[in-house]
RNA sequence: GCGGGUAUAGCUUAGUGGUAAAGUUCCUGCCUUCCAAGCAGGCCAUGAGGGUUCGAUUCCCUCUACCCGCUCCA
């Protein structure tokens, strides 16, 4: 009865059907648009606030370990230099101009060799590249593979458009100068590289009234550091005990190279993150004896309080695939990537990668990382402010080992310390504030994009659907099959007929009982399988048609019921108006 | 950022150097007893700016956005 639609042309549907619907819309379409930028429509705001709030109930509310912030866009820029971000992108950076690979200016080795030159390059297809290429041709470098390599490098950058690398012509060819010690050519590809300049991520404002480089102020690109930044306020006023968390919610900006895949990479976008504090796993053993790691099988239901960081790692990782389970992503619809430690951010134990299947590729949903004390440690040095965490039961178990058995832990810590390059003095410093109850808290961050869950939502619900009518007749029924927790409407209300007032006003009643508990819609224009139709294309789980019998008009002992229509199996039933509400209720809370 | 493509109504698609067409959606009315029915009527468009021209949606240039392929993605 229904078949895939086919994978080449379902995202145009997606967005044909988002713009259609009022799910999402370029922003200032108006005037042309904006690259990078997005904008919900009714239905989509409706979706957006359910994921939202199936997010923030999961995470904070429905948990007593966790507590909530909600901070401001625009933070202290010494925030961002102290979590690095100023730095990774205020570099100075160089294109290659064959390929437009990116180097950090300052980080070219010299090189020497002879330049080559090509007034251009065509190919038999017609395509022609109408630009003087300048490449180093290494020491050694033999010219014809030179010139395969320079054909390949064309080849990649003009993408499918100039067919074949083998099939390249490349004109003009002549010899200019040799260069020794040359900072102007990339180290990989050997072409010449343009002019340096700027390149922040990071979209800058000013905060004053002088708009100069004194008054420069960030657009944060991440949630996350607000709560570093907030860490030390969270314990003093909320009470909360290592290993607690902290969740937001809120708007993030990047000034992305190149938006793209829809809502995907946008410029501006929503995030949804927690920072989950936990004790470092040499407190752990301090005060259990020992440290419960990570192995296949092992039992992550319960947190225990012997848990290393690699178990509350993988418990934040079964926590939120149950998460996306909860709102309808099932198994088969999700990937995980575990990040080899190659590459890892050198702050990091670990990361996995959350993935959904999106019709344009299987690309990321969230990431879940063990980022250690790096953030905190940061902001430390950077604030010259406390951060450490005093930890009661830490200090207890401490106050109670012998001076030898310090000394001992000191050596083994030492021993087994993760970076070679940590010295005797630092591990000795951090096992005696250990010994003291101090430390700064690790940290599990499963940070996930709203946006990016949307758009998996409108993915995973959006199918195409053949139905046949009992006279064989076949037609294509679009559907979103929203979970009833996140569908922006929940129950779409029809009079059967629109010219009988006593059926309209039985309707209007219903739509009255039901509105107080979610977002009904009423509708009466047109026949009965339009409206129907009309709220599977927007993913409204359930209708309800108030009818002759509803009014017990022929058969009295069917007064005061409706039909009751489930989107996905078209299925329908009789239902009593008192049974309506808990019924729902039942399926969307 | 580079290369290629695209841009006509909410959507799908015609067409033209001289009043821009159709289907569908949507709205209104009539009708209609359960899956996009019927009849009648109605709203709505040449992405933006410049140039050529008596006149440009059409030809030229620039910009913008989107799509595909590279690149980038702390």
């Amino acid at each position: 009865m229904s078949k895939p639609t086919t994978t080449d042309n379902r995202m145009e549907k997606i967005v044909s059907l988002c713009k259609r619907r009022g799910f999402i819309y370029q922003s200032s379409e108006i005037y042309g648009g904006i690259g990078g930028f997005w904008d919900y429509g009714p239905l989509g705001a409706e979706l957006k606030r359910n994921l939202r709030d199936t997010w923030w109930r999961a995470m904070t509310r429905d948990r007593d370990d966790v507590v909530g912030l909600d901070a401001t866009i625009i933070m202290h820029p010494s925030v961002w230099k102290a979590s690095g971000h100023v730095d990774t992108f205020a570099d100075m950076m160089r294109e290659c101009t064959i390929t437009n690979k990116r180097v950090r200016a300052d980080h070219v080795e010299p090189q020497g060799g002879s330049v080559i030159r090509f007034t251009g390059a065509k190919a038999p297809n017609g395509w022609i590249l109408d630009r003087t290429l300048s490449v180093l041709m290494k020491q050694g470098e033999h010219i014809e593979s030179f010139r395969k390599r320079v054909r390949l490098l064309v080849s990649q950058n003009a993408g499918s458009s100039a067919g074949k690398p083998e099939e390249i012509e490349l004109l003009g060819e002549e010899r200019t100068e040799v260069v020794e010690g040359s900072v102007d050519f990339h180290p990989e590809t050997g072409g010449l590289l343009n002019e340096s300049r700027p390149f922040n991520l990071m979209l800058r404002t000013y905060v004053g009234p002088t708009a100069t480089e004194d008054d420069i102020a960030y657009l944060r690109p991440e949630t996350a550091q607000a709560i570093f930044a907030q860490f030390k306020n969270v314990c003093d006023s909320s009470r909360v005990k290592v290993p607690f968390g902290i969740g937001q919610i809120g708007k993030a900006f990047r000034n992305e190279v190149t938006p793209k895949n829809f809502t995907f990479r946008s410029r501006e976008f929503e995030q949804m993150e927690l920072e989950f504090f936990i004790k470092p796993d040499e407190a752990v053993k301090l005060i259990h004896g020992s440290v419960a790691s990570w192995s296949e099988g092992a039992d992550l239901g319960e947190p225990k309080p012997n848990w290393g960081w690699e178990m509350w790692h993988r418990y934040w990782v079964a926590q939120r695939t149950a998460y996306y389970a909860s709102i309808g992503l099932g198994a088969d619809d999700l990937d995980y990537y575990w990040q080899s430690k190659a590459d890892l951010a050198h702050y990091a134990r670990a990361c996995v990668d959350i993935l959904f299947k999106f019709p344009f590729g299987t690309d990321e949903l969230e990431g879940i990382a063990a980022r250690g004390s790096f953030d905190l440690t940061q902001h430390q040095a950077h604030s010259g402010k406390q951060l450490e965490y005093f930890d009661e039961e830490l200090k207890t178990a401490c106050d109670a080992m012998t001076a030898e058995q310090k000394v001992a832990f000191t050596e083994e810590a030492y021993a087994a310390r993760n970076n070679p390059d940590t010295t005797c003095e630092e591990v000795a410093a951090f096992c005696e504030k250990l010994f003291k109850g101090l430390y700064v808290p690790h940290v599990i961050e499963p940070s996930a994009g709203l946006d990016r869950l949307a758009l998996a939502i409108l993915s995973n619900a959006f199918e195409e659907e053949t139905v046949t009518d009992e006279k064989g007749k076949s037609e294509v029924r679009t559907v979103l099959h929203f979970h009833p927790r996140i569908a922006p409407i929940k129950v779409g209300i029809f009079p059967l007929l629109k010219n009988k007032p006593e059926l309209v006003a039985k309707a209007r009643e219903i739509v009255a009982l039901l509105r107080p508990h979610m977002s009904v819609f009423y509708d009466e224009t047109g026949a009965i399988g339009r409206r129907y139709r009309r709220q599977d294309e927007v993913g409204t789980p359930f209708g309800v048609t108030i009818d002759f019998e509803t009014l017990g008009e022929e058969k009295p002992e069917l007064k005061d019921t409706v039909t009751l229509r489930e989107r996905d199996s078209m299925q329908q039933r009789r239902i009593p108006i008192a049974d309506l509400l808990p019924f729902l209720l039942g399926k969307i809370l």
